[in-house]
DNA sequence: ATGTGCTATGCGTGAACGTCATGGACTTCC
DNA sequence: GGAAGTCCATGACGTTCACGCATAGCACAT
């Protein structure tokens, strides 16, 4: 069997998982059984005369061949959807740019870069798509994104260890922040010490995050009562003014906290640092792309002199 | 149906067309019945919804949407046996130069060219193909070639209508000859007068050639007696050093003309002019195959300067 | 008229690709 | 320790699809 003898779909369903990171959610993308992607993998695989995936408990990791197929399925696919486009009649998707960030950047970073985009380059147009740092850093090298916005905690170690390595631009740095109940007495001041910080109630973002609850302040001695867990920011802000209980937030979230919410840093404790990173393939950008990276570097620097 | 539900084997097939100039002959490279091709052409019209091919009489002519579409599929196929070479662990075929030549020039200009290409780019591997102009330009087109060399006769009209027009460049032009037995009294003389022509029996190139039987000198007020049909040059030289006749034959072959054969100038009717080029598609040539070309250049004008 | 190039199409067969259902390996939680 | 959850693999099955064969249709040549 020879790799000339793949399939455009094995080729497809290889992108989707090297996306997505297991078989299973990326049959859920493509509409297809878990089954139907295993046979695929296994059929591509034969061809290629090669293990593409390396399986692990936790899904499936693209392997060094695998690499070397990913690279050249990506810009297949990408050369055949541009064929339909252009059949179909309409202009090339040239300046279209595929912008992937973790949630929180949607809140304040990517509406501020999209509204300058759209004045300085009318245009350009942004695609985003909202995801994980893992599910970013995977669609980034499959190919089915342009940029990406991460973020990092300490130690700032970079989002994977594959190679070619990503290229990283820092965006922004800043701590971490606590929203208090403006009716709670923390809230009087201007700063929250960590000490007061012990045997609150918290909103925690998920029921149980592996290292580190997220929406805990970190490093607390004690174990955190979880009050209530919520994924989205919106709800746990509303949480927080209700005065169910705290949660960590990204100093950023201060300009759009509802009432009844602050947003305060915390002293006493070992600093809490964030770092949100602009990530892209070490290739050459298209013009495009370099324009929105550019509008979010400004819109980053922005965002920093308000504060 | 979209686009995107090709198959790989019908961009295959339809390459294949492009590049043969019709159905049956494209079955017959790829090893299908010209049932099969008709089948996949259907097969990827209707994914494209278009008309990629016209069909003639004589074959298929690509059309504007099959332009496109041949474009795309050349650089995804190619992609492909990329992936399929880097995953057996060859290296990339960075180095290879693919060329194509008419039956002539691989007697006097590819030899010099390649043996230049040994010495001064030992890395460099060139592929060659023989074939007549029409079939050059279609794998120029269909991306199975990187450079061709053609004849044009006057009047030097493009080889193809078909956009984007081909980047053409001059190696050499000269007038065409008469292969004459060393033995008949005209190859005394240093050149033959045109007049002298007439009633002589012919070494044509083909049976029935549609214009200007190949191999007759053109222009002569009388039907031409063909003695002989041979499409060798190697085959016509030895008739002509046998006594059977006379025939054309560009002034190139002078120097690789065997005993018996004298190759000599014509006086007195219209100069009769062949052209020899170097064709690409308008698209940036790869760094070997610049080089490749440059020392056909080279080799040209040594040939010009060594007559 | 007959022959020779083309391409299109009806028909039958076999391979390929999906779904469904099941199973094995492993982790996590109670 | 057992149950329930996560992965992925695989046997059984139906349907679809792509091939070869044979034949038809068409335009042009002799």
């Amino acid at each position: 069997m020879d790799f000339r003898d793949v399939s455009l779909t094995s080729l497809r369903v290889f992108r989707a998982v090297a996306e997505q990171g297991t078989f299973t959610a990326a049959a859920a993308e493509l509409g297809y059984t878990q089954s139907a992607v295993s046979r695929q993998i296994a059929s591509i695989e034969r061809a290629a005369g090669a293990e593409l995936l390396e399986r692990r408990r936790d899904g499936a990791r693209v392997t060094t061949a695998g690499r070397i197929v990913l690279q050249r399925a990506t810009t297949v696919l990408d050369e055949i959807d541009a064929a339909a486009r252009e059949l179909t009649g309409l202009p090339a998707r040239a300046g279209t740019v595929r912008v992937g960030w973790f949630p929180i950047a949607g809140a304040v970073l990517g509406p501020r870069a999209l509204t300058a985009l759209r004045r300085s380059d009318p245009a350009l147009t942004v695609v985003t798509r909202e995801a994980g740092t893992p599910a970013l850093v995977r669609a980034l090298r499959a190919g089915s994104l342009d940029l990406a916005v991460l973020a990092l905690a300490p130690p700032f170690r970079p989002p994977d260890a594959e190679s070619p390595a990503l290229v990283l631009r820092t965006l922004t740095e800043r701590s971490l922040c606590v929203a208090v109940p403006a009716a709670d007495p923390l809230a009087r001041g201007s700063f929250v010490d960590v000490a007061d910080l012990r045997g609150r109630r918290w909103i925690a973002g998920s029921a149980t995050a592996g290292d580190g609850l997220m929406g805990v302040w970190p490093g607390l001695d004690e174990k955190p009562e979880i009050a209530h867990t919520a994924r989205d920011w919106l709800s746990k802000l509303h949480l927080v003014a209700a005065g169910c209980g705290l949660t960590t937030v990204p100093a950023v979230l201060a300009t759009v906290a509802p009432a009844g919410v602050r947003v305060l840093p915390v002293r006493g404790g070992p600093r809490e640092q964030r770092r949100v990173l602009l990530a892209r393939l070490p290739q050459p950008l298209p013009e495009a792309a370099a324009r929105v990276a550019a509008a979010l570097h400004r819109a980053a620097l922005d965002t920093d002199v308000a504060l």
